[in-house]
DNA sequence: AGAATAATGTTGCCACTGCAACATAAATGT
DNA sequence: ACATTTATGTTGCAGTGGCAACATTATTCT
């Protein structure tokens, strides 16, 4: 019953990241009074569900603002998100105007599009994706109105869906927690309506994925496979699933490891 | 000339941060074959000009997204800020619902409501706000659709204020960066328009300020004083502002140290 | 209560960081 | 071209963090 302790400690934690951002090791241990190697398994144990950062003799905060919800069990496919990342941003042009959707890998994206400096709008329902492209004043970037959704990090329902449904667009980037034969999957029904609303207005949809996502279901189908005109992954979708796209004629685009 | 090699290494820095969130000495000393105490150097200068947020061994970006617009003095008022926004909060009535600006007086107050745990309704242009009040489910969070501003951490332009003026609340929060005799003062040209939206849809509109801006002047004006029928703040306006809130019948609500 | 398990503390060793002092190289101004 | 300033590299040392092994204390389960 006692056992509150430990959580109770990493809350804490937790909350003096958000007010300072980074803070140090005997920081913690002091005002805690516990020893450094405690608060060290703590940070270990904590950055393990991706909730803060480690760095040497310390941790940061892992993005402000991005809930649980993405991280899930995402800190393993980093790399390979990165990678998909990048490559998708590859594909914006100059003065094109893309949608890109709420989720860890559309992060990524939008980060490589800030760095890119091309001078490009873009529509967005997503908070974390608006502030990594703000760094880049060539960017304009409109944020959608909706409901706030804690879970994403950004908004969605009705109202998102119809700002969404005023424009028309040369690119959508969206992601999904699986993909099947029967097509992509979300977990969040108010969010797979954005995603459905975004590859509608799109003249060129793509979805970003990485290969643990595959033969994956989840909540709700979001669109069937010839929806997705475009696939950007870092494997090539073995089996069914390889077949399936193929027939549905969704262009896959690898993101292997040399193509950083 | 040649002049360019250190500025240029100090901009990839940045960029590589934005990517990564946090980073080692060692790897930029390598990535850009120098040694290790140049970067050292670098990432000295860096924090001294807030770009950056130095660590034990490395650095991390300086608050994702959150632009020194808020930093700039606020490390000094936080506490009378945190009292500006509890008292603020306890304004707001079950089922009411409420405008909130974008601003870190504001966001205190967003932080109180959430924890207060009545069941309101909120329209924000500030994704801090929003995430903030998004841990307690019983709040409904609308916000606004608009260009991403990296100032406000939020949004601001036309698409923003012809959204608020769908609307018709109970309550506005705004703050300001300066109050004087001629009303309140905003920096930011398009959060101003913002603020001056809010305050016209709200039945009863509230200014939440610390001691520190009184006097103080910006670059436009937001409204008149008499517009701002409440003033939130912790401590009593002096001299000419204080007679000239008196005559412009502005109540002002005290948020003294007792109050918390 | 007693055994099993989990959490925390302690210690020692090694690797890494920070810092200062000094050396070297590059860029700048006159 | 020369002196001056600025940027960078080098070295050594003191402080700090990481890690692993082991000891100790809480907590849980039966």
């Amino acid at each position: 019953m006692k056992r509150a302790k430990k959580q109770e400690r990493q809350d804490r934690i937790l909350a003096e990241l958000r007010l300072s951002a980074a803070i140090r090791i005997p920081e913690l241990a002091e005002s805690f009074r516990v020893s450094t190697e405690t608060i060290r398994r703590d940070l270990e144990e904590m950055a393990e569900d991706g909730l803060i950062l480690r760095t040497y003799g310390g941790a940061v905060v892992s993005q402000l603002g991005v809930e649980p919800g993405w991280m899930e069990r995402d800190n393993l496919m980093v790399a390979e998100r990165e990678r998909i990342g990048a490559l998708a941003a590859q594909f914006v042009r100059p003065r094109e105007i893309v949608m890109i959707d709420a989720g860890s890998t559309t992060l990524h994206l939008a980060r490589r599009l800030a760095v890119a400096d091309r001078e490009v709008t873009v529509v967005t329902n997503c908070y974390a994706v608006a502030m990594a492209l703000g760094t880049n004043p060539r960017i304009a970037i409109h944020v959608c109105p909706g409901r706030h959704d804690p879970q994403e990090g950004g908004v969605t329902g009705t109202e998102t869906v119809e700002f969404i449904n005023r424009f028309h667009v040369d690119r959508a980037f969206i992601g999904a927690s699986g993909l099947t034969l029967e097509g992509a999957h979300e977990a969040n029904a108010a969010a797979a309506a954005v995603k459905r609303a975004m590859l509608r207005r799109a003249e060129t949809p793509m979805l970003l994925l990485d290969h643990g996502k595959f033969d994956r279901k989840s909540f709700e189908v979001v669109c069937p496979l010839k929806d997705l005109r475009h696939l950007v992954c870092d494997r090539v979708p073995n089996g069914d699933l390889g077949t399936a796209l193929a027939r549905a004629k969704v262009q896959v685009h690898l993101a292997s490891a040399v193509t950083l």
